[in-house]
RNA sequence: GCCGGGGUGGCGGAAUUGGUAGACGCGCCGGAUUCAAAAUCCGGUUCCCUUGCGGGAGUGGGAGUUCGAUUCUCCCCCUCGGCACCA
């Protein structure tokens, strides 16, 4: 093997060629074709933050590699490329650098182009989508206006996060224990009216379908299930003198006879009327609407509650049962009222210790009152007439009571809460109603849109949104009476514009509608990518999107995304990696230093895509030396073989046999690695290893020419989706002169598979003690033979008899002494 | 706190259906090449004992099931993601 006049691999050049052949012949601008199978490959749109990180390049490397080798066997592949373009931080930039937030959203997705094709990924960028653009955001304000008209959209008052000295709602994310990020200002609670959708009214159907999508990972669609939070419940009225009835919500009415207090949330109409004449409970009140209302902080805060001054009447006992006010209800599930039994939940158990109320038992199951609340199932004791009866029995037999009774029935709760969907900021999709002081809200008619968000405005100091103050935008007329009217001033959150650019992919440029008929061409998307971050929110707004647009004969199919694959977090110093957290690693660095194709093989040969993966710079160094190393193997071998096509030998002696043995077990795993486990690190591995067969075989006739030469292009048809512009420069050294991205994956050779013989271990009691290699068609019995007969597992049967043999085929012998 | 992941050599990771733990790579050690270096090539590399052959221990901790457990069950610890206005 000789290295003299070894051609020099540069990068810059290997990449700027093959872009160049790819860009002139448009290979990855699709159209519809019904001649063959259509393929949607898509990653999770980035936010336009600045420059590329290396959770981008992880995620758009695993949508690219699954894109080309579709292509490669032989589909229409779809793989579009957008920006998620609207959000906070180009206000936070507007206000730091003094620059217009669209002007800083154009100049970021300029720079992350660049560097998007400097990494050659096989988009079709002829459908980019840019959501902050009329051209697209008009059809969202479209259907929020349908559905407005269709009721599935309403108003109602909800909590934001207010900070009073920049008069300015604060995102959870600028709230730094309970101060504003910018002011220091404590922030409070306040309630303003929002617009919703009603998500609520496909809860059912959302989980439902989860049983019958088997392309999601077990882990999300569990966390959704918990998420949409389905429970059977009883509804039931206490009845409070001097306020009356308050419904509470239980799944446990079995613990009924426990029921020793009540508790409300702070903003429960119960407690405000209480706080009207009762100055500690009015303290109490202000106190609560500083906590943070997000869950985890509830259920982590200090629990605490006060007595409202009015009692409920037991529906069962007619006894008296105190009403607390407590801080840890929450007024948005439910009724905004609980039931309280401190000896069956641990929560209620831990108040009535706290504020001396009783605990009572009232079911028996194991455990000790005296340590915790017992909150097994059991059978009821205590409980008057229901004593003796289980949990479901229970259930039965108080549903028919109270449904009897009219005051109470059995009830199916969600957990999933209606979507808010107002932002009080500037930088979004303005929402399209108009305020008519005759008329009320009214939606801007389908012909006035879209209502353009004005992109030349300055920002002040508190960050409060500039369209709130320009009578420019907000004065109008009301479009049903004329009259002279406001507009809204809140925008869309950004989620609704990631929950429905996967289905404008397929038509970005059509004007007379939202979709066309393009999009049941190509969806459902068939393998979606991105983040396990967003396994709840975005997937699930998205998928509550999909039914919508499908009710609205828009899309055919129920579910957006067929397959998906959830990357995990690139992290760095144990954190995920994020602009606010200041600990990016730039990508663009490396590109610079080895070229994409070293920065793409790295970032798939360094984990499997769902684990998170911590971050080094050391390694990448392996991946440019690979192919370096594959660079010069494949020159060293033309340099031997020349460029004709060699024909293999009808009889291949023993080490060609081996040889082409394990390209075609590289062939197989490699195919099953990328096509079927998405574990792209052994995939590389796997080809790392065929590097090394073909590199260390030692050819000495043409027939060894010909094996290793279809070991060698097997090798490049099969890295060309990680390192393509590589194996396109090496394709055409072997003395091709086509595009390697459009041939067609190297097909496995059973007949080359099949071995004569196999290695095996044995053991002695569970303990490796030897290997053997034998016949592939030995009998069990035959196998065990040699396997006895071998001197070291002899010497730890030691004359002891034998128990038992196991043998396993193929794999173990196992000898118990 | 609740929901969902993860924990394997010095490091990233592999072990696909309960069957040889540590593939592949990084790092490190030794050698070849070189005036020298870089690059490249060859060999070694879980830890402990042993010149070697070989032996013992070992997959976050503890228990269990099994001929056999990184893999299954139970308990615990640590860590990451999400918790509805970050995207």
């Amino acid at each position: 093997m000789s290295n003299d006049n070894r051609i020099p691999y540069d990068p810059r050049q290997v990449e700027m060629e093959a872009q160049k052949l790819w860009d002139e012949n448009k290979i990855f601008e699709v159209q519809p074709d019904q001649n063959k199978e259509k393929y949607y490959c898509l990653s999770m749109f980035p936010y336009p933050s600045g420059k590329l990180h290396m959770g981008h390049v992880r995620n758009y490397t695993l949508s690219e590699i699954i894109a080309r080798y579709h292509k490669m066997r032989g589909k229409n592949v779809l793989h579009p490329i957008g920006y998620d373009a609207f959000g906070m931080p180009a206000e936070n930039a507007a206000i730091k650098n003094k620059t217009a937030p669209a002007k800083w959203t154009y100049a970021n997705m300029e720079e992350m182009s660049a560097q998007l094709k400097r990494l050659g990924f096989a988009y079709d960028w002829s459908r980019e989508i840019k959501t902050c653009q009329p051209d697209y955001y008009r059809w969202e304000q479209w259907l929020f206006v349908r559905l407005f008209k269709e009721g599935l959209v309403y108003r109602k008052d909800a909590v934001v996060n207010w900070d009073p000295v920049d008069q300015t709602v604060l995102a959870n994310e600028q709230v730094i224990d309970g101060k504003g990020w910018r002011s220091g200002a404590e922030v409070i609670r306040k309630t303003i009216p929002q617009w919703f959708l009603k998500i609520t009214d496909y809860a059912e159907e959302l989980l439902a379908s989860l049983d019958n999508m088997p392309g999601w990972p077990d882990s999300v669609k569990t966390m959704q299930r918990n998420w949409i939070g389905k429970s059977k419940g009883l509804e039931l009225d206490f009845e409070v003198s001097g306020f009356g009835a308050v419904s509470i919500y239980t799944t446990r009415p079995d613990t009924l006879y426990g029921v020793s207090y009540m508790a409300v949330a702070p903003e429960h109409p119960l407690a405000i009327q209480a706080a009207l004449n009762n100055e500690s409970l009015t303290a109490f009140l202000k106190q609560c609407s500083k906590e943070q209302s997000n869950e985890a902080a509830m259920a982590t805060m200090e629990k605490k509650g006060m007595y409202s001054g009015f009692d409920a009447v037991h529906p069962l006992t007619n006894q008296k049962v105190p009403v607390w006010v407590a801080n840890f209800v929450l007024m948005t599930y439910g009724t905004g009222a609980v039931m309280a039994v401190p000896g069956h939940d641990q929560r209620d158990y831990e108040f009535a210790q706290k504020y001396d109320l009783p605990i009572t038992q009232v079911i028996d199951a194991e455990g000790d009152l005296s340590q915790s609340a017992i909150v097994e199932k059991g059978i009821l004791i205590n409980s008057a007439d229901y004593d003796g009866l289980d949990f479901q029995g229970a259930f039965n037999a108080m549903a028919a009571h109270f449904e009897a009774q009219g005051t109470g029935r059995v009830q199916i709760n969600y957990r999933l809460r209606d979507w808010g969907v107002s932002r009080q900021r500037y930088w979004g999709c303005p929402i399209p109603i108009i305020y008519c002081d005759d008329c009320g809200a009214v939606p801007v008619p389908e012909d006035q849109l879209p209502v353009v968000l004005p992109e030349d405005v300055a920002f002040d100091e508190t960050g409060g949104s500039p369209i709130k103050k320009d009578p420019g935008f907000y004065q109008t007329t009301c479009p049903k009476c004329g009259k002279e009217a406001t507009r809204e001033t809140d925008t869309f959150d950004t989620f609704m514009e990631s929950s429905w650019y996967y289905a404008r992919y397929t038509c970005p440029n059509f004007n007379e509608g939202m979709l066309s008929e393009e999009a049941d061409y190509w969806l459902p998307v068939d393998q979606y990518i991105g983040g396990i971050e967003h396994a709840i929110l975005h997937l699930l707004y998205a998928r509550f999107f999909h039914k919508v647009l499908r009710d609205q004969g828009l899309v055919k199919s129920d579910e957006p995304f067929n397959n998906l694959l959830t990357q995990g977090m690139v992290l760095k110093d144990g954190a995920k990696m994020s602009k606010s957290k200041g600990n990016t690693v730039d990508p663009q660095a490396l590109i610079d230093r080895y070229g994409a194709d070293t920065v793409r093989l790295f970032s798939m040969f360094a984990a499997p895509p769902e684990q998170s993966l911590e971050w080094s710079d050391e390694g990448v160094e392996g991946a440019s030396r690979y192919l370096n190393r594959l660079w010069n193997q494949i020159h060293s071998f033309v340099a031997r073989a020349g460029t004709d096509i060699l024909v293999l030998p009808k009889n291949l002696n023993k080490e060609q046999k081996s040889l082409r043995l394990k390209v075609h077990q590289t062939i197989e795993k490699v195919t099953l690695d990328i096509g079927e486990r998405h574990t792209f690190n052994t995939a590389i591995a796997a080809m790392m290893e065929l590097t090394n067969a073909l590199q260390k075989y030692n050819d000495t006739e043409i027939s060894d020419l010909a094996v290793l030469q279809e070991g060698w292009q097997s090798l490049l048809l099969m890295i060309s989706p990680f390192a393509p512009h590589m194996a396109q420069s090496l394709w055409q050294s072997m003395g091709h002169n086509d595009l390697l991205c459009e041939k067609t994956w190297p097909e496995i050779d059973k007949t080359a598979l099949v071995q004569d013989e196999i290695d095996m271990a044995v053991q002695v009691n569970g303990k490796l003690r030897a290997t053997i290699t034998v016949a592939v068609n030995m009998s069990q019995n035959e196998v065990e033979g040699v396997a006895l007969a071998d001197a070291n597992v002899q010497k730890f049967i030691d004359g002891k008899p034998i128990r038992k043999v196991i043998v396993v085929p193929k794999k173990i012998v196992n000898v118990v002494v």
